[in-house]
DNA sequence: TGGCATTTACGAGTAAAATCGTACTTTAGC
DNA sequence: GCTAAAGTACGATTTTACTCGTAAATGCCA
């Protein structure tokens, strides 16, 4: 019997998380270069996330040389699925339909993408 | 020209918003009652968090007679947007459709859902 | 109208997340 | 080997969310 941490990542973690993903390993430097971008903040404030996140075991890093190397320990998509839980849970009655619906009402997505909705929900469809 | 100040709601507030929601109007008390069967905690806590939404604007009151009622100031469906827009930006890669396709896929629908996502499909591709 | 239940107001404490300053470490280039 | 540049370590502070105790207000009813 495992005892299961849900270590569910802070919006700062996610947004480190994304860089991560994005490149597979990432130096903090990389990082927060990144981050840049989007938000602003010092340097050591990335680095001092990122520690603590490795603490956590959110990440792993290689640090064999003087820069670190930094790898996310949790896949995009079981981040993604534990979110989408929680979401679904707390704002839409527990119902994912309700999320998807809403989902696919607000967002305009090409005629590509729908035919790939299409494609998977004639998949669910089938297993009924 | 309006300043838009996105007032993103807490995990506990959305908890009590819910509340609000589901029956248009309540008390502290009722709220707080609600609130017991899923968390633990004491009556000024839910109280104070309830007034601090109401400084925050999150919430309206009726406070004419010795028990306040409160209403909530955002709908359900604009605060389900403003989280399913969040979350596509920060895990999905801005992209709705893998965020549909990601919920779809994780949680089992009845024919009948699926039936519903099937009608607002086609919608969608008539619109094309 | 006086007492008591219930409610609200509010200050203060706690915990977690995020931020940063500063000191120490490493290494490349001279 | 020295030094400067760039990196890491770490403590301290700030901010935000949440929690609660206590006091003041309210209104019911005997």
């Amino acid at each position: 019997m495992t005892l299961l941490k849900l270590n569910k990542p802070t919006e700062g973690e996610l947004e480190i998380l994304q860089v991560l993903w994005n490149n597979n390993k990432a130096s903090v430097r990389t990082v927060h270069e990144t981050l840049l971008k989007v938000k602003d903040c010092g340097y050591t404030t990335t680095l001092k996330l990122m520690q603590i996140m490795f603490e956590k075991g959110l990440v792993s890093r290689d640090d064999s040389n003087k820069i670190h190397i930094y790898t996310a320990n949790v896949t995009r998509e079981k981040t993604q699925k534990q979110f989408l839980n929680k979401m679904i849970d707390s704002l839409f009655a527990g119902s994912s339909t309700n999320l998807v619906l809403q989902a696919l009402g607000n967002h305009t997505a090409s005629n590509e993408e729908l035919e790939k909705i299409q494609v998977l929900l004639n998949q669910l469809k089938q297993t009924k």
